[in-house]
DNA sequence: CATTATTTTTAGACCTACCTAAAAATATGT
DNA sequence: ACATATTTTTAGGTAGGTCTAAAAATAATG
């Protein structure tokens, strides 16, 4: 029904509209998939025809409820694949994204709801974030940027902004992984970086780390 | 490294190969691929260039080495996959070839050895056919045709050489599968049609079916 | 608000993989 | 072996997806 580059266009229009919730530039979109705008254009204008997008010269596209539909269900499969590399094969957390990149173009409805039946239904990816289920449902969790947090806050890690390999590595480095318990010890004013405990031992973080990690805080009621 | 089409290609040379041991023609590989005559030269020019094959005019082509390691490839990919669709996600034997020919071109040969691993290296697919390993090694199982056995004889079945959906649902409306016991009780001279023993139950098989069932005949030593 | 800078689109070209139609080479039959 | 049939290749064309360079539209700035 739609190629390989077709998916692409609609995953990325997808991804970005989720940040702005504005028409997306054609800009925006050769940039995210390291193509040229003019490229950009040429497709637009295709998915447009295809009633995909809605789009309006210079004025950038939105997806239709079609292209959402699409759209969601690459990104199901995609997140699909990545728990079954990670919980299955063992690989890393930082190695599955480009894998799951081909593998979400694979066609076949059933293969996906029998890996999703295979995974036992799985809510969230390996880096946090949320799968839709069969009928393109999802339930983001309630997750809080740890840069955004204060002096004395307490929580789990749920979720990262940044799912490069480099930043997934680091991380792991530091010993920080989802589940882990992080409290807020310290805000250095200077450089506003945090001095946090995570589970039982204290370390230092720069601001750009933590406004790439996801914390579900804990509300001790 | 090669596009899907070339490896479509590839794979179809390595298969017809497997036949004749000759040099597969233009029109072989134009009707197993469902395609022109002419496209096929294009594509094989192309290939011949790449050291994929040789390639006279007129005179067909064979697979170079690397031809050939690439064509084994993709058969432990695409045999690999079929093994995990039916194992782990329970797909019927007749329903996994259209999504392996998808799955056996997604690259990454950490993800094919893990898989391997996680399916406990298997030597055969869900059709009886041997899995390449790792460095393209593979070893056929003793197998003959039934249609090619006589009166009295007793084995196994452990393939199948029609592995159409079409077949491999008839077998299962008969009863038969990989791994069951067949004896051949009388052989009907007017047209060749077997009568079997499957486990228990006799059974009136054509000489069409009997020629497409592999079977590993017990030597009592 | 007019001029400059940036973004977006158009125009024309390339590459891959396919096609049709015609020409060239090989096979076949008597 | 020679005419005919078949197979294979060549020539030229199309569609998808990309590119560069130039033109058009929009945004930014003094």
């Amino acid at each position: 029904m739609f190629s390989q580059s077709e998916e692409n266009y609609i995953k990325t229009i997808y991804h970005l509209s989720s940040i702005s919730n504005q028409g997306i530039s054609t800009s925006a979109i050769a940039k995210k998939l390291d193509t040229k705008a003019s490229s950009v254009t040429d497709m637009i204008k295709k998915l447009s025809e295809k009633e995909v997008v809605i789009y309006k010269k210079y004025q950038g596209v939105t997806l239709t409820a079609l292209g959402k539909s699409i759209a969601i269900d690459i990104v199901r499969k995609h997140r699909l694949w990545e728990v079954f590399l990670v919980n299955k094969l063992n690989f890393p957390w930082d190695e599955v994204h480009e894998i799951a990149e081909q593998l979400e173009h694979i066609q076949s409805p059933k293969l996906i709801d029998e890996l999703d039946a295979f995974l036992n239904y799985p809510k969230q990816d390996p880096h946090g974030d949320p799968i839709p289920d069969k009928n393109g449902r999802m339930h983001a969790i309630e997750k809080s940027l740890l840069s955004s947090l204060k002096k004395g806050d307490k929580g789990v890690c749920v979720g990262v902004e940044d799912s490069s390999s480099e930043f997934l590595k680091f991380l792991d480095r530091q010993g920080i992984s989802l589940g882990k318990n992080i409290e807020i010890i310290n805000i250095e004013p200077f450089d506003d970086s945090l001095l946090i405990k995570l589970e039982d031992k204290e370390l230092s973080i720069s601001n750009k780390i933590a406004s790439n990690l996801y914390i579900q805080k804990i509300t001790i009621e």
